[in-house]
DNA sequence: TATGAATGAGCTTTCATTCAT
DNA sequence: CATGAATGAAAGCTCATTCAT
């Protein structure tokens, strides 16, 4: 939980009002990645948040209506992590390389978001659509990454033609498919996916993928 | 539904039980990729089936029974169609954007292959973990990935040290994030990425990071 | 399952058919005895008997005709069991004393009898009530109780006017309610009712009872 | 339904709470004295409780534990109803005599005392085994009992080496059987058991037979 | 005689939601 | 702002029973 989310509450509200709703997004959001939309609990969000039920109504209106919030506020803090990367100061495969182990790191030490997007995908996107918060929270993320990448080839380092959405969505699916796939994964190959080793591995590996694509020959 | 599912089926059965259950997987394999495991409900499964509620109790016993079975069935077809690949048969790098073009390929034509994964993976693959046959469907693409890698190592066009579980991973990473997350990414990125010239150029993309990062350079 | 069983099905049957209809009886009255009426399974009284559920309906049309004819079974087997008593030929108090002693344990011995007993009790007799079998297999045990108290009140040891009726009933009460009841008893009185010792004590103090009461001062 | 009850609901509740709670224990009480664990329906017991059905397990959680809660309420009356007796401000046999008449009839007043307790004792008084209030609700008669027999045996009029708890199970038992299978035994005998006549003839032939037994011949 | 397949009705239980204060 | 009481709808599951062979 963030700042992010006090924005989006209304302005003249006494102290306890914040943290309720607070506490009721932190409880929703913890439930909604663990059991998805269908398999969260209102009385467990409640009870976890150790406020009454009728509260979430209250304030949220609904589950769905909650679960959106949940949304909002799991991308509006991605998006702050995302600033602060400050990609336009490095040096283009340095930038690439910090995005990558940031997406990495990032999908690792908020394993909610991942679960939280399968949800929203399951149900084709559904809440997000009527989100105008998403919108308005539009990633420049893909506009620097662009830069970056003209940058790259300028100086002759990068090949030419990629496109930085398609780079940008290669970058997460080779982090978002491992970690998010990782028990069935470890079922089928009989090995585990989460160990320390394992993980500085993959990285590498998608290091490797990553940055053998952007890189000229 | 595929000759699989018959040879797990006891003997001496009348044609009818083995209609019923193939009727009852093909509904159920169809609701929970629709609605994940929570969501899903067995008196549609039912009623898609046209069969009664009761006879899926009888014959899976439990909702989660149903769902491992469904899961079995799905991987099943998967690791099928996976043996029809013959790459053994393939230059190195012909074989690569083979087994690249049919991961993406098939998980286009079965969508519920990707939800019905991410469900067990939000379930963290208990269901899978306590089967039996999904261990002894044990693929063998690995393997035969394995001796690719090393054919092309040797003909001097891929480069050394490839884990293929590493490259495995890759390439359905690359696919299976962009065609299950193709909601949301249309929602964020404002950009329909499903249409035909976007399957083609996220195809055409994937094959250059995947080739990029195997080819010698 | 005794010999009383047999009288009741139909003449020229194969072994096979009498094995089948005893085989489920023994299976109901011990599903009956250990879950009532109502919590009996035709599932597993099928399953426990070898047999196929439809065989019970087959040759018992229906639970409840079920339950009945269990009951006629244990009706009958402890008359055949009275009968071998001969009270008429043992001295009075002998009698009185033998009649007690049978009674209890032939109670331990059966501990279905109770059980099942109870359960038609719940029902207000419903069963036996629409039971030709049961009014033909009226005990001769009070008659001959009434002729050993007549004996006894002759012979100047028995106190008179003694209800031969309520006597009976006293008898099994003592046995019955102790046995039947030994479950909450032991919780209530922290117990353990059920050890052999106790089963002794009881006996001698329910002897005491009956004989302290029949006895001339 | 007594006073009882509303010691052990928490206080600060809306009146409508303790009021719905005993609905739902009357209620209930009724149904499983009618039919057993197994044979009850909880649609039955809210629509006597003219409450949702849904309340029910809002404040009992289960079926199992509302037989419980039953089963505990059932306990807490006889408990208090047995404190009114004051029996050791009576001569020893006045109190005998009186024990044996009240137990006589509390049990005919409360008939679903004697079911209730056939149904525990079928499931092996599992739930009562379960109980912390049945045990803090131990009986003082026992002791009391011992008492009064100590007393007559000192005065020279009862017999010496009496059990109370044996005597207590014989009160019960002479009394409980004939009216908890009154049903089975009239059918078997051909004879009303429960006319005001044959109740008030078994009342004096069980005082009999108690007072034949605990008087000094 | 015997059985596997199938079912309708109804069971206990759950859940998101609303009422009343 | 906050909460305990209450509910309608529907969920997963069970059961005695019947069908078809």
């Amino acid at each position: 939980m963030t700042t992010q989310c006090k924005k989006v509450l209304a302005e003249p509200r006494s102290r306890d009002a914040d943290r309720s709703q607070l506490a009721i997004l932190a409880s929703a959001r913890d439930e909604f990645s663990r059991y998805g939309l269908a398999g969260a609990r209102v009385d467990r969000i409640a009870e976890n948040a150790k406020l009454n039920k009728r509260l979430i109504y209250y304030y949220f209106t609904s589950k769905d209506d909650l679960f959106l919030a949940v949304l909002e506020g799991t991308y509006a803090d991605i998006r702050e992590a995302e600033q602060k990367l400050h990609l336009k100061e490095l040096a283009p495969a340095q930038a690439i390389r910090r995005l990558t182990e940031f997406t990495w790191e990032y999908y690792i030490e908020h394993p909610e978001f991942l679960t939280l997007l399968n949800s929203e995908n399951l149900h084709q996107a559904r809440h997000l659509m009527r989100s105008e918060r998403i919108r308005e929270m539009n990633s420049p993320l893909i506009q620097t990454l662009g830069e970056v990448l003209e940058r790259g080839r300028k100086e002759g380092i990068f090949r030419g033609g990629i496109d930085p959405i398609q780079l940008y969505i290669s970058i997460a699916s080779l982090a978002y498919f491992y970690l998010s796939n990782n028990h069935t994964l470890s079922a089928v190959f009989g090995r585990n996916l989460m160990t320390a080793k394992a993980h500085s591995e993959r990285l590498s590996h998608i290091c490797d993928v990553i940055l053998g694509y952007v890189l000229r020959d």
